[in-house]
DNA sequence: AAAGCGTGGGT
DNA sequence: TACCCAAGCTT
């Protein structure tokens, strides 16, 4: 009896359960999963949804991709329309950062999204996540794609409570464990194994009864205390409430005087202190009559 | 390395 | 009503 190492089982039937579940079950409706989508696409898609749930996503994603379809497109935008464009996705300096992660692709790589893993996790705004996610998705490289869905999938499949905190070396070599050796597979099954914490293996509750791969899990049958879950943080009320008031009232009508920056939100002390930021950040800037306006 | 950063839908 | 949760990144 050789002692296989014990992902070895898994590792086997993943694939063999997961890739035909995803065949069917693929939300071909995403628009950045169409045929011709590009790299650059791809990885608009996956800045876009950082903390933001899909289905706002997309029909943002559609109008920004027609308005600028590639990289020196978003590079030469000015300040006002990415943000202006952006709407309410949330996080609105993503944006500034993808403008950035923009230029860096013109200026550094020929206009064309890198395919190696350090170069993307080198531009602005991508984190080891989404660099894995551009790798894979987008070039069909064998990477651990490891996210919210797929860190909880992956522990729940190994019988352990969700850590619920940030995505630790511990969890992508579990995550890399379990991608068979092929790398086209390997890729095909990480989207699956996303789309299974997206749709199935849910954060509040896991739909155990139709699971593809609930006879194998060390979750389904046990009673898994669940861990400590991620520190969620206050909105109502915080400097973060009152930064999204004063560039949401920009984005509907800009230059606007002081007296009206005033106007979002009660406690002028809040206001000045968010207003300096945003300054500081280059969120928001003045104009020559010193009237404010989204930042360039 | 813990904290900060928007927004909205679901329960 | 509150609270949870959502394809994280940066400093």
């Amino acid at each position: 009896m050789p002692n296989n190492p014990p992902n070895e089982g898994l590792v086997t039937v993943l694939p063999k359960r997961l890739l035909p579940w995803f065949d069917a079950h693929n939300r071909t409706e995403l628009p950045w999963r169409r045929p011709e989508t590009t790299p650059w696409g791809v990885l608009v898609s996956e800045v876009m949804s950082q903390q933001t749930p899909v289905s706002r996503v997309a029909p943002l994603w559609e109008a920004w991709m027609e308005r600028w379809p590639s990289p020196a497109d978003v590079a030469d935008a000015a300040g006002p329309d990415i943000l202006t464009m952006w709407g309410r996705l949330g996080y609105p300096r993503r944006a500034m950062r993808l403008r950035e992660c923009a230029q860096a692709i013109a200026e550094k790589h020929g206009n064309e999204v890198p395919r190696d893993l350090d170069e993307l996790r080198a531009l602005p705004g991508i984190g080891v996540y989404t660099a894995a996610a551009v790798a894979v998705f987008a070039y069909g490289h064998r990477h651990p794609v490891v996210d919210t869905n797929v860190r909880r999938v992956v522990a729940r499949l190994s019988g352990k409570p969700d850590s619920g905190t940030a995505t630790s070396q511990a969890d992508l070599d579990a995550c890399e464990a379990l991608l068979p050796e092929d790398q086209a597979t390997a890729a095909r099954l990480s989207i699956a194994l996303m789309e299974l914490g997206s749709l199935v293996c849910k954060a509040r509750e896991a739909d155990c009864a139709s699971c593809p791969v609930v006879d194998v899990c060390g979750f389904a049958y046990q009673d898994i205390p669940e861990g400590p879950s991620r520190k969620r943080q206050k909105y109502t009320g915080t400097n973060r409430h009152v930064r999204g008031n004063i560039i949401e009232l920009l984005r509907q009508k800009a230059p606007r005087p002081r007296s009206e920056i005033d106007l979002a939100w009660k406690d002028a002390a809040m206001v000045n202190e968010a207003l300096a930021q945003l300054l500081h950040e280059g969120l928001v800037e003045t104009d020559e009559t010193g009237l404010f306006q989204l930042g360039a």
